[in-house]
DNA sequence: CTTAGAATAT
DNA sequence: AATATTCTAA
């Protein structure tokens, strides 16, 4: 498989998380090239990167603006994983490949999914609500889904075990995803019946250099 | 045409 | 197991 890149003109690898530096290294060989020659595509050489970049990757173009691109493209790859008072709002990190649902993410996902209840909480309102720049919504969906599959699963049990039997297991908080009504508490509502986090303290100012308005919908 | 959700795929 | 991507039906 590999070799059959190199012998189609790949000169070199980059393994998936690809690293800031790896890819300046890039640029430079790609400029060496074509130093010679009196125009320097940046296009192209954005392409190339893309390219390098392998397909799943989020590639560092985000507007089209044809610019040098060196400058933009290593702004463009600084990490950009912003937290603010202990609030994600954005998630973009071309280092990498997939997007990783840390705690403070999930809390968010909760929330949101909380504060607009049963019947409202599909992937677009949450997102709106979540207001993470760069987050998608099929992420977002997919999490969802996850999520959705843990909780049938710990009522399943819970009634398993109810019906049945012995005594009961506190692992997990009890629950009817059906008739249950949300508690509207935008400020604090923790302890998911998930379980896995019980991170009880967000409040303070975000928005700090981050608010650039990227994915909202008024 | 857009999106939610299930089914797959990596 | 966790995320992503594809498929299907509203």
């Amino acid at each position: 498989m590999v070799m059959k890149y190199i012998t189609n003109g790949a000169s070199d690898f980059l393994i998936k998380p690809v690293r800031i530096e790896e890819l300046k290294n890039i640029w430079q060989h790609v400029f060496r090239k074509k130093i010679g020659e009196e125009q320097i595509k940046n296009n192209n050489a954005q392409h190339i990167i893309g390219q390098l970049l392998s397909p799943p990757n989020i590639v560092p173009s985000p507007c089209p603006s044809r610019t040098t691109g060196m400058a933009e493209a290593a702004m463009a790859l600084k990490s950009e994983v912003r937290e603010t008072s202990g609030t994600v709002t954005d998630i973009r990190d071309l280092r990498k490949s997939r997007l990783s649902w840390t705690m403070q993410l999930h809390c968010q996902f909760i929330r949101a999914v909380n504060s607009l209840g049963s019947e409202k909480a599909v992937p677009k309102k949450i997102l709106e609500v979540m207001n993470v720049k760069h987050l998608t919504r099929q992420q977002v969906a997919s999490h969802l889904q996850k999520y959705r599959l843990h909780q049938r699963k710990s009522t399943q049990t819970l009634c398993k075990d109810d019906a049945a039997s012995s005594s009961s297991h506190p692992t997990h908080e009890p629950n009817d995803p059906k008739t249950q009504l949300f508690n509207h508490s935008s400020n604090s509502v923790y302890l998911d019946e998930d379980g896995c986090m019980e991170i009880t303290d967000y409040s303070l100012p975000m928005d700090d250099l981050s608010s650039g308005s990227d994915c909202m919908l008024g």
